[in-house]
Formats: structure tokens, C-alpha cells, sequence
DNA sequence: TATGAATGAGAGTTCATTCAT
DNA sequence: AATGAATGAACTCTCATTCAT
């Protein structure tokens, strides 16, 4: 009991600087943001920072895992992928999901976008609700139960997330060319064309 | 006479001003590049730094800009497009010809994907050859002249254009998914595939 | 019975704080041993160490006195002297085996060297077995003891511990000029010379 | 003449903050002296510290170093050796003017002996004047040139630069065990019995 | 124009010490 | 008696920028 409440408190305090430092880094960026400036808005003593963390590449590590976490675990959940639905399916329900929740918080896009190291972000090096279930696994098991089969599956998919990543970013962030709810429908027609082309 | 040569002088100051700091800036990253290591390097003395740029960041937009100017001239030389040929051909060479410019020049591709903002690469406020001819009117004096005509066009060349250049980002730097030159045939095709997708 | 057992949980606490703190000391230097580290290694809590010495220097003046007192304490043990030795004999077996001592602890010699202010050393602030028996109480004893007697006896003996400390510190710590081993009978040579030339 | 100027006004300033570090670390010890203590003490800013030291051990080597070359070169000097002096006298002399020169300087002393590391006091790494001239070298070519032949000599004038050295501190710093005028009779006898016990 | 010595604000980091538990 | 999270002053060191030459 008395431990369990020690490190609730620790918890707390660590979200509590997570967060200063999510908000400072997303307003004026990771360089022009000092630990003191965090600290102050974490209202705790600057040098209660290292206890928490290694410096400042550290906290932006975890802030980073942490809510990449969060997209894909809600874009799995509320995507409801099921065994019976065809790989096709699975793989458009994702983007739709991923789409609507990056559209839906534009200063984490942003901030995801500019600090998530592409290869995380694809190959799932994730896991999702602390499980050893990493993104990308789930993504290749359904492939494997896949009824259609597809040439260069691995090559095919990279395409696919690169240009919904890729296209999504600046539509959600500075709507340009055209705002997200516009190219939406022309990524989903997309992928579904990449996949039709790399059909066997 | 005179002022000539002392603008040539300043030109080549200026450059190898450039030069030093496009060297440190790819081997150590910005923010560990400090502007005495760039006076330095350019054997200037710190404050003659001051004469030509107003801090480090106005020497970043500087290099960027050059350095991106000199791939979209090269890409649409070595493209040798010419009236006669067809809008598909148009854009397929210059898919073509930019990614083997890139894939010869990791080091490039790494600093003009770090600070290249995606407008900028996209919807060419470069220009080229210090005349008035943005990379992207190109682009858009060939569709006009295409017989074949397409759906929503611009966000058709946003998709190929963003596709081609995510995608080839890490094989060119990492390998990953793949090397460059066994992803480039795939990436021509897409692009193909795409256009095909907006054909009216 | 319980307080007794208590204090004797206090010694062996004390203890350990005391023995972590000379093992990092020697290995990396006083200013560079933090409180932290000495509680860490002694595996107790940082505040445990403010109840048992004020602070660092505190510390450090007590790790000094016990292993001076150590090193005192077994040379007079072991030089075997007795009432009917001769004065000369009974500094020159103190100096023999006290060399021998030192001799065989490098470690320790370099820190008691650094640490033990020279006063202390020489004049003997120290106690021998926790009783009132300071060391040069001892040698004056035997001087007065004494036949032959000396003109000067405080300075010659100053002079003599002097040339023994001095010139073995860096003979045991860096074999300079030569190995301790080398040196000794050198060192027991002068020592007998400078008595003779004290002698009335 | 303009580069001149410049050097010399560098020179005053290096002067400066060696005299204002020499200062504190002799007042108030080396690791309660902090870089701004002395910066502020030599009125400059605390950065202009580092465009002439690397840090605080650097800057401390320096002093040593200038401080000990001064002691030597005068010492040398002020003894008026030459080459028909026998060498005893040379030792002599250079032992007596030695402990003047350290006699008339308490704080000097007692800088010197905590952070000339032992050899290089003893065995002269320092040079005089700039010029390659070991101070160990002079003696040693007097011992050359002696009618005089001693054994182990190297042993012998090491036990005697370190009976001086080590017997003459807590004389002239603490005036133990008496004054360093009443001691320094009783170390040049030795000094001379010393070298007599080695004579062959 | 060009220099580079000087500046001083401010960054990251450490750590002795306190005190609520 | 023992703990260890929290503090915040103090530290070293960097660096963009200025300015007299």
C-alpha cells in the first residue's frame, strides 16, 4: 500500500512533465524548449527532471512511444478487424481508422510525423497495450489468411502505409493540397487500386 | 571592374561559407554545428559570418534552397522532355530521372528530406536557373497540352509525386523496404497505375 | 541487551558507510565521490548517511584516524619492542616494520599520504587500541629510557620520520627511484647515520 | 606591430586570471574556487575563461608550472654555482638557497608542495628559462665533473632533495617542529652527513 | 570589408541536504 | 532509526552576437 501510493505519485509526477514537455515541444519545438522551461510548467524542481529521465533525447523517446502507442492501439480497436474479413478489407478499415485519428488531432500528427523514425512507425516495432504484439504482426497475419494472394506482399504494403502517411500529412497539418476529408476518398481509392495491381 | 571582383569575392566567400556548413550540417546535424565550427571550416573569421547570413537558420534555408534548385534543374535536363511527348511520358521520365539523381547522392537526399518543407518540394517555389520558371508550371504546361485528360489532376500529381518521394527516402538512405534500384521499377509502375486510376 | 544490539547495528552500519567510502576515494578520488555513491555502494539510503557523520570531510577525518590508527596500532605490535632494547634498536624495528606495513598496501599508503595532515602523523594525535597511549608518548618513553643519549632528539627524530615517510611514499606507490624493496636497506642506513650524528 | 599589441594585451589578460586563480586557490583551496570566482576576481566575463584555459585543472597545471619554473631558475641563479665548486658545495648551496627561497613565501610553498606532483619536483622536468635545460641535468653534470665518487648517487641525492623538501614544509608553513631558520642548520648537516655516508 | 577577442545569458547537469513518511 | 523523493543553488561550459580595430 504504502509503495503502491509512492509510485502513483511518481507516475503522476512523470505524466505531469510528459506533458509539459508534449505541449512545449509541439508549441515551440524541441530545441527552443530548455528542462527548465519544462520543469516550470511541470511545476517541480528542475532537478526533479533527472530523476525521471535520462535528458531531454530520453523524455522525447518516451513521449514519442507512448503516444504512437495510443494511435495504433486505437486505430486496431476501432477499426474492429475480425478473422472473417477479407485481407482487403482489413487493410482499408486500418487506413480509414488511422486516417480519422491523425485528421482528428492535427498538433500530434504533426509532432508524430516529425519525431516517429519511419521504420518504427511502419514495421510496427510497437506493441500494442503493452502485449508483445507488435502492429505489423497483426498486419501479417492477416495476409496469411488471406484467400487472394499478392506478389511483393511486403513491398506492396510499404507502398500503401508510405502514401497514406505520406499524402495524409500535410492535408491534416496545412490542408494542402486539398483539406483531409477531400484526399480521404482518393487514398482509400488508392490503396484498393495498389492492391488491385499487385494482385496473382 | 573593380566592384566585379570584389563580388566575385564575395560570391566566393559566401560559398564556401555553404559549403563548410552543408559538409557539418550532414555530418553532425544542425543543432551540433555551431557557427565557429562553420567559420572555421571556410577559414573566415566568426564575425565575417555576420556580413553574409543573419544566423544559422537563414544559412539553412540558403543551402536548401540552392541545393534543391540544382536537382530540379538537373531532373529536368537529363529528362530531355520536349513538346512531343505525352503527359504520362512527361511525368514517368522525370519520376525517373529525379530518383536516380537522388539515389547518387545519399547524403543530399538525407539533408533536402530533413529541410525541404513539403510545399516547397512539391509545388516548386523554386525556381529554375534564377529565372522565373517554377518547377511545377513545367508540370503544368505539359498537362494541358496532354490529349489525354484526367480527374482532379492536381491531387492526382500530389499523390505520385508524395509516393515517389516518401517511399524513396529510406530505400535510398537505409534500403528499407529494399535497395532504390529494386524499388524504382515498382514505383514507376505505381505511378503509371495511378494515372491510369485518374484517366477520364 | 537490546540496546546493545542496536549499537551494534549502528557500528555495523557505520562500518560499511565507512569502508564503501574508502574503496571509492582511493579508486577515483575524493571530489569526484559523491554522497550518493557512497550510499549506494553501502546500500543504505542517502538520508541513513546524515546520521552517522556530518558530512563528507567529516567522514573522510574519520576513515583517516581509524586507518592511521590501524597501521600504528600494528606496527608497534609487530616491531616486538620491550624495555631492554636499546633506543636505536627501537626506532630502527618501528621504522622496519612500519616500511613493511605500507609496503604491502599501496592503496592505503597513497590515501593515508593524501589525507593524514602531517602533524597528526608525526606527533601522534593518535591513540593505539582506543586507549590514551599517543604513538610518540611511546618513542619518548623508550628515549628517556635510554643510555645514549641524543642532542636535539625531538628534530633528530622529526628528521628521521620524515626521511622515512618522504622518500618511501613514492618508492611503494610508483617504484620511484627504485622498488621500496631496493630502498629499505637505504632508508634503515640513514636513519642509523643521522642517530649517530646526534649522539652526544 | 598591430598582431604585437594584441599578443601582449592577451598576455596581461592570461596574467590576470592566473593571478586572481593563484589567489583563491591559495585562500580558499582549489575545489571551493569556481570559475566564476575567478573570472569576476580578474574582471572578465566567465567566458573569456575559456579562450585561454581549457578548464580549472588546466589553468592550475599552468600556475604550477610558471610558479615552480620561477623557484628553480632563481634558486639556480642565486647560488652562484660554478664549475670549479666541489660538489658537495653545489648541493649544499643549492639546498640552503632553495629553503630561503621557499622560507620567504609560506603561501608559495605550501601551493607548490600540494600540487607539484613529487618527481617533477625532485627530478627537475621543469625547465629553466625556457631553454631545454633540466634543472636535474645541472646537478647531474656537477655530479659528473666531482673528484668525489659516490655510490648510488641517484639513491643518495634522492634521499636528500626529499629529506629537504619534505622536512623544510611544516617547518616554514607551520613553524614544526620549530622555525625553518632554527631547522634549516640541522638539514644542511644532513644533507652533508648524508653524502659522506656515500662516499667511496 | 574583415577580424577575432570579449561578452554574458543561459543551457544541461550534479549533488548536498531536507523532511514527510 | 531509516528512507528516498524532492529540492534548488551552484557548477561547468557553450555559443550567438557585438564591436573596436
Amino acid at each position: 500500500m504504502e509503495k503502491e501510493k509512492n509510485t502513483l505519485k511518481k507516475l503522476i509526477k512523470k505524466n505531469s512533465l510528459m506533458n509539459a514537455a508534449f505541449e512545449l515541444f509541439t508549441e515551440r519545438g524541441f530545441s527552443n524548449t530548455s528542462i527548465a522551461d519544462i520543469a516550470e510548467k511541470a511545476k517541480v524542481a528542475k532537478g526533479t527532471f533527472y530523476l525521471y529521465f535520462k535528458d531531454k533525447y530520453d523524455l522525447r523517446a518516451m513521449i514519442t512511444m507512448h503516444k504512437a502507442e495510443q494511435v495504433f492501439m486505437k486505430a486496431w480497436e476501432e477499426s474492429g478487424i475480425n478473422n472473417k474479413m477479407s485481407f482487403e478489407k482489413t487493410v482499408l478499415r486500418l487506413c480509414s481508422t488511422t486516417i480519422d485519428i491523425l485528421a482528428s488531432d492535427k498538433i500530434l500528427t504533426r509532432f508524430l510525423v516529425k519525431n516517429l523514425s519511419f521504420g518504427m512507425f511502419k514495421f510496427g516495432e510497437l506493441n500494442i497495450n503493452d502485449k508483445a504484439t507488435p502492429f505489423y504482426t497483426l498486419v501479417d497475419e492477416a495476409l496469411k489468411r488471406s484467400k487472394v494472394k499478392y506478389r511483393d506482399p511486403e513491398i506492396m504494403l510499404y507502398l500503401i502505409f508510405e502514401l497514406i502517411g505520406s499524402a495524409s500529412y500535410s492535408a491534416i497539418t496545412d490542408e494542402v493540397p486539398v483539406p483531409i476529408t477531400e484526399l480521404k476518398p482518393h487514398l482509400l481509392e488508392n490503396a484498393r487500386n495498389i492492391m488491385k495491381l499487385y494482385e496473382e
